[in-house]
DNA sequence: TTAGGATGTGTAAGTTTTACACAATATTAG
DNA sequence: CTAATATTGTGTAAAACTTACACATCCTAA
């Protein structure tokens, strides 16, 4: 094979001068509509829920799908997401991420459309949902199948993603009321890895990082002896943030 | 503020009836040129390298750019990168990974575009450039200065990307001949990972994970005692992938 | 023959991880 | 008010892993 042959006349040009006219050569472009799905992961109860609405698209009748929309012309992919967000949610308090593009030709029935998916990760009972509109609701992550486009992929990628995430970064601490028991902290990272925990390790472990707080207070209106509340402290996260390089349970 | 005057007209059509015609929806959307581009990183001679090209637009003239092209219409964003490396160099038994989709609006003096990277990492000297069309030279990861486009940005965050990406995934001996020393292998993680480490415990983790296989052959021309020679064992690293998620030096 | 340079190897100390059980404290039901 | 129940809080020993470190071996080249 000949592979010269197969460099693509767009490229091809630089054979020639240099490009002057930038702005015609990317007007020359095939473009493609640019869309930004929010996964929104939420804990509650000790379960992992993710934030859905009904699809508007006949093609996918009753299914559920992400809170995304049109990228618009100016704006940063990232100020997209926050303002998806806004928009369907009334939340303006959360920390976005981008996990990855999504862009295989088929995945809208209309054409093709690539998706940037941005992840994050809150606690619901702190987040309250301002907009109910398509029937906007936190879905458990374990009862999802059969979503609108690829975003059961999408959201399989993001949850792993997270998974991964969660062991770098104290995200969790964003699930969690200010003032929190060694327990609630458990929980979460149980249902967030799916795995099972021993107390008294855990405990160990998120002592020895030194990032709680022991407020000298107790838990209240539970029905068996209350447990110990700390906060999270920011702070010195943010000074020794190098070391947080794995939690490794 | 009253949010739901902000929810996008895209958006609100759904207060209707569900979309049928999803195609003149697609069509309606605003449209951003996608390029995608590959940040291949070479090992050779105890550096790091990553490919690059001279950049063919005046407004960069004389900077150093990635790998790219423009994203055809049906083509899957990784097919794109596969045939953007190829028909640059030639080079066709490269494995791809997306890193993430970069998007700021003013990142292409023509206009905005969207590209998605894709990395890898390979041994240059078993990688042949067959073509080298704008200058396409191999370039020292530390030397890397006022490149086009948002490129450096790309390629600090690839080579981030990657740094992690080698701690959980054999991707290193992508870079290594079929039989290689140990010597070879300590090298390669210390360029990548930009650390020095200690060849006895270097040596004791890797046999540990029993993924090398004695070839009880020596390494020959090398003006000292000849190394041992290894290969990598891919079939069991295949069956006991699980266990790889933390190389951790 | 020797000097130089890189390979190959073991061990002890320190650290981290794991597994595991019982007393203390609150609530609730009787 | 007592007993039953549920959950918190705590320590230790064994195992696994990580780190630091030095010397004999083997080959080349002078």
């Amino acid at each position: 094979m000949n592979t010269t042959d197969a460099i693509s006349p767009l490229l091809r040009k630089r054979s020639g001068p240099l490009i002057a006219d930038a702005k015609s050569l990317v007007a020359s472009y095939p473009a493609v509509p640019i869309t930004v799905d929010c996964v929104i992961f939420g804990f509650e109860e000790n379960e992992l829920k993710v934030l859905l609405i009904r699809s508007d698209l006949q093609h996918f009748e009753g299914k559920w799908s992400l809170l995304g929309d049109i990228l618009k012309e100016t704006e940063e992919l990232e100020q997209a997401a926050y303002r998806i967000l806004l928009q369907r949610t009334g939340m303006n308090d959360v920390f976005l991420e981008q996990v990855k593009a999504f862009g295989s030709p088929n995945r809208h029935p209309g054409g093709r459309v690539i998706t940037i998916a941005y992840c994050s990760l809150l606690n619901i009972k702190h987040h309250e949902l301002k907009i109910y509109d398509n029937e906007l609701h936190w879905h458990n992550v374990k009862n999802l199948n059969d979503m609108a486009f690829d975003h059961k992929e999408v959201v399989d990628e993001s949850y792993h993603w997270l998974q991964k995430r969660i062991q770098e970064h104290p995200l969790a601490f964003n699930l969690l009321p200010e003032k929190f028991s060694l327990r609630e902290l458990q929980n979460l990272y149980e249902v967030i890895l799916g795995v099972e925990l021993d107390r008294r390790n855990f405990r160990k472990k998120f002592f020895s990082m030194d990032f709680l707080i022991d407020l000298d207070e107790y838990e209240e209106d539970v029905p068996h002896r209350p447990g110990k509340l700390y906060k999270f402290n920011f702070e010195k996260y943010e000074k020794n943030k190098k070391k947080w390089f794995a939690i490794d349970f």
